[in-house]
RNA sequence: GGCCCGAUCGUCUAAUGGUUAGGACGUCGGCUUUUCAAGCCGAAAACCGGGGUUCGACUCCCCGUCGGGCUACCA
């Protein structure tokens, strides 16, 4: 019913010279579009950037190998799986742009499916009635080895692992049998998952078998961490992808960053655009170990991502994020100097909402000396002909030059008055935008308020 | 406790037996400069420990240590 359509929108966009320092030739996955790999979250609430990622590594796999991708739900917890929390799930998806070809699949759904295939283990008895719930046998001896691209042969004997449950007493199958029997149904090749999952895998590897099929290929991604090196969750700041969002973040360079938690091409290269990075990516050069968010690293690279934007599309993107509108002018003073889309409007949000108020910054700069300099700017700013920033920098200057003072004792007081704060876009630039009027407006008002 | 996975600068990573152990973020210093950023230049910063194997180990093996995951009739 919720099929993705083709989500490249913002792609286009993305003019970033990050091919520059590519010298080698791409190793590109070999085309393989008989693989099918899927996302399996459970839905509890908003998608988590350690979900997310996983969804973008499998995404990345099917797409760079014009492979498929399905989206299943894993909503068999019928308490847990609200319709709002299958929404969170599409939604951060649909704003990171990674679309799938099959599904959303509903994992309850296939709930006659899997009593089927449990009926089927009982009668070729490999599974077995206990105290009514239903458990697959495990034989006592030998071993079940899992092939994994980045881990290798992981191998589990049979003597550490019980007979499981892989039915509840009522009846309705447990999570090893619903992914499992799935997976299977749903031909898919690879699994990639996270880390916290390979526990399970010997177990589902298991059940294929009993059902005389040969299992996928896995892949089990190191888990990511917070700074103090615990389970990434909410403590850490920005935990999910709508955090991030609401922080700012642009889906290209969130998919950047991700990519690269866990993942690293060569020595030289840190900047991948989204079709480099399906060209480029692959599981086998997947990271072991657990790697932590850093979200000074996201920052500094949505920050060149924004850099990189064409100036309408960023306003676009600052407009809807805002709430605002009118704002390319001052989306132009300001593009250099913001990280994130939340870092505009505390930088720019005078030129529509009035000065801010600061009292340190006006007791620092507007006192008695720094008044009369805002004074000498006032009468030059009244007469400045044409008001723009050529000529009211040449008119600025003339007054630094006559005062003899440094230019910022003239220029922090104008900055003060005008945006009510020390820090503000390019002086001239400012006062162009502001317009004559309000300019002076601003500086009187400055000038017999303080 | 049991089973399993992992271990390179603070962080993300490169290196697949022979490198001055490379890059990026961050940090520090400098340049630029009207504030703040951005940009440019430079610096400090790592192979967990111990045994092997080898002419030679970050790379291979073993042990230890530390970190993590799993250990439900949850997913």
């Amino acid at each position: 019913m919720h099929r993705s359509t083709s989500a490249r929108r913002l792609d286009h966009h993305n003019g970033l010279r990050i091919r520059d320092c590519v010298g080698l030739p791409p190793m590109s996955a070999p085309a393989n579009s008989s693989l099918v790999d899927r996302f399996a979250p459970s839905p509890t609430g908003q998608l988590h950037i350690g979900g997310a990622r996983t969804a973008l590594y499998n995404w990345l796999v099917a797409r760079g190998s014009g492979g498929k991708m399905i989206l299943r739900i894993e909503d068999t917890d019928r308490a847990r799986s609200t319709k709002e929390n299958v929404e969170q799930i599409l939604d951060a998806l649909e704003w990171l742009d990674i679309d799938w070809d099959e599904g959303p699949i509903s994992q309850a759904a296939a709930d006659g499916r899997h009593r089927e295939v449990l009926a089927q283990l009982l009668e070729s008895e490999h599974a077995y009635e206990f105290e009514g719930s239903t458990r697959l046998k495990v034989p006592d001896e030998g071993s079940t080895t899992v092939h994994d691209v980045i881990r290798g042969d992981v191998t589990f004997q049979h003597e550490n692992i019980d007979d499981f449950t892989i039915a509840r007493s009522d009846g309705s199958p447990l999570y090893n049998l619903a992914v499992a029997v799935d997976d299977l149904d749903s031909g898919v090749t690879h699994v990639v998952r996270g880390e916290d999952h390979l526990s399970n895998t010997p177990r589902q590897v298991m059940i294929l078998n009993a059902l005389g099929h040969e299992p996928p290929v896995y892949a089990h991604l190191p888990l990511l961490h917070g700074p103090d090196g615990k389970k990434l969750s909410k403590r850490h700041g920005a935990a999910s992808v709508q955090e991030l969002r609401e922080a700012g973040y642009v889906p290209e360079a969130v998919r950047n960053y991700l990519a690269l938690l866990g993942w690293g091409y060569d020595d030289k290269q840190t900047l991948f655009s989204t079709e480099e990075l399906k060209e480029l990516f692959s599981l086998d050069r997947v990271s072991k170990s657990s790697a932590v968010f850093d979200e000074q690293k996201l920052r500094w690279m949505n920050g060149t991502y924004l850099r990189e934007l064409a100036p309408a599309d960023l306003t676009e993107r600052l407009e809807k994020f805002t709430g605002r509108d009118g704002l390319a002018d001052a989306v132009e003073l300001c593009r250099e100097k913001i990280q994130t889309l939340a870092d505009f409007w505390p930088l720019a949000g005078f030129f529509f909402d009035g000065p801010a108020d600061d009292p340190k910054a006006r007791e620092k700069f507007l006192d008695e000396e720094g008044r009369s300099r805002l004074q000498a700017a006032r009468e030059a700013l009244a007469t400045t002909e044409p008001f723009d920033t050529p000529s009211i920098e040449a008119a600025l200057r003339e007054v630094v030059t006559r005062l003899d003072a440094k230019p910022n004792k003239v220029f922090q007081p104008i900055r003060v008055a005008i945006s009510g704060t020390t820090i503000s876009p390019g002086i001239f630039e400012s006062l162009e935008l502001l317009g004559r009027e309000e300019s002076l407006a601003r500086i009187d008002s400055a000038l017999s308020t303080s």
